[in-house]
DNA sequence: CCTTGACTTGAAATGGATTTCATAAATTAG
DNA sequence: CTAATTTATGAAATCCATTTCAAGTCAAGG
């Protein structure tokens, strides 16, 4: 491999004058520029990164920590990032955690190795008292609020959220409903047990299920909620995949949506706009642009993302 | 920041043995040893990167380039690879081109600059003659079929595919078929026009719609299809979202499935199972961990990953 | 003619590790 | 008791580019 030495000898002038050259520096001689270009060009010479990053101390890269990468809530995080990343010349590293704690901090020590320049959390398993100290190598953004000034975050008011998909429902007459979650002991999960509380009260047993990521999930839920004594008449599914799932089960048991059984679903997702479900669009995608876009200002404010509620047909 | 010669200093030894303890290296006494990971850890050191990265020339990273990232067959690839290398203990760096030349040739000249030990492309704007010389710089591997050797390759032998699923419509009683498919001047779309002329023989105008992504566009090609004149009795989908949308037209025109319309669609996801579509699954999954384990083992071999046929009730 | 400022250039320091080479001490084998 | 290993360590070279510092040329302004 051709290195700048090289360069800098063929072309008789010295290294400092060619890395001019390669930075577009504006005092070198016409005729030197031109024939370090030459150089350049024949021998097929691209400077390497590593060294660049090694005195820069930057590398333009973000990594995201990502508990799956097959869910479509986090898709849509990434790809906000990822719109995010590209229009400002960021590259991104995804980093797959399955929400375990070792390999989140294995990669918060990237960080600190000067892997990246700052961290998006989407989701994590580690308490922010564990992650904080990383704050001092680069900048993290987190997707969910967080009281700590460390730590940026771009996030949804998920409790007003569930407050208002609630209320929804109520206003239409059910005055209970059943719903799914994702993880049980996320923070998600209890603004959701918090915010039913707040509209209807105690919550029934059997109402909740939770560990529900996919359509099959919600088929299977809406399977066990229809099979309960005391019939949910609305659900409120943490997703529209998951809430697709249960309008394929309604329908398949001869059941009208909403007229027997109402359906709301979360995040506005393909499946949801052909199947006509009412969904709480919480914008995912900006949450990304904008924890990315944090993340690059290595901005540590707090910005909630709006959130909106899209009617269709199924409540 | 403390670096390796801090270190050393601070623990009365030279940086070679610093390094030494660093690397688990053997030969260290054991006073020693202890010392350095005393101040190690006194000090909270963290190695460079990029100075590691630099020496060995080496970064156990993968560049992903990748077209789209929220179209669900290459979210199959790409967590088939993100499987493989988090198995591998390798990073990867997802790379999105929009099929831009441009942005291609930007990630390959970071290939060049050693930012990557290899790179994945999913699909390419480039000719390969263009692509080639890159290979010089870390192992290149495409998900499509290429004679060049340079290039390693895991594929499925889509032809084969098509002619299968256009066998199948055939063999259920279709004289002819209507398809959709992504990108009109993609590979792909050549193969099913070829493997179209080899079952069926010419194909009637209006029966190939081009640039279908999504379910939305899904629908309104079946509402295109069903308004021509001599409507099609079967429609081969290029992805289950896309079929899921014809599926949703035609059950909004009160018709049936698949007796007054069959549908095929392609990827086997998720949206597919709750609609009972039958599906030709090319497991993109298993092709993006294949292509990953090659890049790994800088391997330049030709992989074909074997396709089935998921049926359900839509043919 | 002298001063000032705009150009132009290269030597050397810097970023932070790994690795080879040389050397020396301590064992082990014969 | 000597020769051959094994163990242990540090100096210095290496990977490769950026940037500061110092110094020099040249032209314009007073």
């Amino acid at each position: 491999m051709t290195n700048i030495n090289d360069i800098a000898r063929l072309a008789g002038v010295s290294v400092s004058t060619v890395s001019r050259v390669l930075n577009n520096y504006k005092y070198v001689a016409k005729n030197k520029r031109e024939s370090v270009l030459k150089v350049i060009e024949e021998m097929n010479y691209t400077p390497n990164k590593h060294a660049i990053d090694l005195i820069r101390g930057e590398t333009r890269t973000i990594g995201v920590i990502l508990p799956y990468n097959n869910n479509p809530s986090f898709d849509q995080l990434l790809n906000g990032i990822l719109a995010k990343a590209l229009e400002n010349e960021f590259l991104i590293t995804v980093l797959p955690s399955k929400y375990s704690k070792e390999k989140e901090m294995e990669y918060l020590e990237k960080l600190k190795s000067k892997l990246f320049d700052g961290i998006i959390i989407t989701s994590r398993a580690n308490d922010w008292e564990t992650i904080i100290p990383y704050s001092d190598y680069g900048s993290i953004v987190s997707c969910e609020y967080t009281e700590h000034t460390e730590i940026g975050c771009s996030y949804i008011d998920r409790y007003s959220s569930f407050l208002d998909a609630f209320q929804l429902l109520k206003n239409k007459g059910h005055h209970t409903a059943a719903f799914t979650t994702a993880r049980l002991e996320s923070n998600s999960t209890k603004q959701m047990l918090d915010a039913y509380h707040e509209i209807f009260g105690a919550l029934p047993s059997g109402y909740h299920i939770s560990d529900c990521l996919c359509l099959e999930d919600g088929y299977e839920a809406a399977k066990q909620f229809l099979q309960l004594p005391e019939r949910p008449t609305a659900i409120y599914a943490n997703g529209d995949e998951v809430a697709g799932g249960m309008y394929l089960y309604a329908k398949s048991q001869q059941m009208k949506v909403p007229s027997d059984l109402a359906i709301i679903g979360q995040e506005n997702q393909p499946v949801g706009i052909g199947l006509g479900l009412t969904t709480v669009d919480h914008q995912l995608m900006k949450v990304g642009e904008q924890a990315c876009s944090l993340v690059i200002k290595k901005s540590r404010k707090k910005m909630k993302i709006p959130y909106r509620i899209v009617v269709r047909e199924s409540v």
